[in-house]
DNA sequence: AAGCTCGGTAAGTCGTAGCTTACGGTTAGT
DNA sequence: ACTAACCGTAAGCTACGACTTACCGAGCTT
């Protein structure tokens, strides 16, 4: 699935994080991740499959291996999900502070 | 703490991410957001403190009821976060493609 | 075909995150 | 001062998620 909710669930857990951000650096192995996390094989490819689900990761067989890599459009769209969020938190604090100022409060009069 | 990676890990709970939904679209108090939520109150107020100590919402007192609203700045810290991170991704994706076509890989000879 | 490397999956354990109820503290109103 | 509204924290329970070991399949090499 491609939801923003979604992958920043999968985001939350810091191994994954760890994975995803080693992978931004270029496409990796299972196994090569496992040398460098601290963490067994199996859990990485267990990591893996999530990040995959949420559209994160995407993977190509390269002979006995199986290189992982970052898909640039996963991580595009959690940005404009974050993009339109600050957009509406930044109006609410905005508003705010317009009101603190000039203190009318003359809403529904 | 201002960090981007606790934030996300903060976010990775659902209820949290809905938490964050609400408040983006104006302050609100702790009952009015249990009112809305499908927790207890004292639920929404451990999440709206692990959201506070990583710098994603602030609160201030307003007479006997504390009103939260979104940090725009933490959200912005966010953003820059995946925006680095995208940048990365995204470059080696495109060497990888540019590989992938003229089929040199005389790196190092 | 046998042996090797690599990786996904199953099964099971364990810690902890999220939830609830109960309680106490603070502010405002009468 | 008494009461009510609102909220934070403590204590405790439970479910789930992250991890491990063990097993098996797939792809090269010789």
């Amino acid at each position: 699935m491609t939801n923003a909710t979604e992958m920043l669930t999968a985001l939350g857990d810091p191994t994954r994080q760890a994975i995803l951000d080693r992978l931004s650096h270029g496409p990796l192995a299972v196994g090569q991740l496992a040398e460098v996390l601290p963490v067994s094989r199996p859990a990485v490819s267990q990591h893996l499959k999530v990040l995959k689900d949420v559209g994160l990761v995407f993977d190509t067989q390269e002979g006995t291996r199986r290189l992982y890599q970052v898909d640039p459009e996963g991580i595009a769209l959690l940005r404009r999900h974050l993009d339109g969020f600050w957009e509406r938190s930044l109006a609410a604090f905005q508003q705010r502070a317009r009101n603190e100022r000039g203190e009318h409060h003359d809403r529904d009069r």
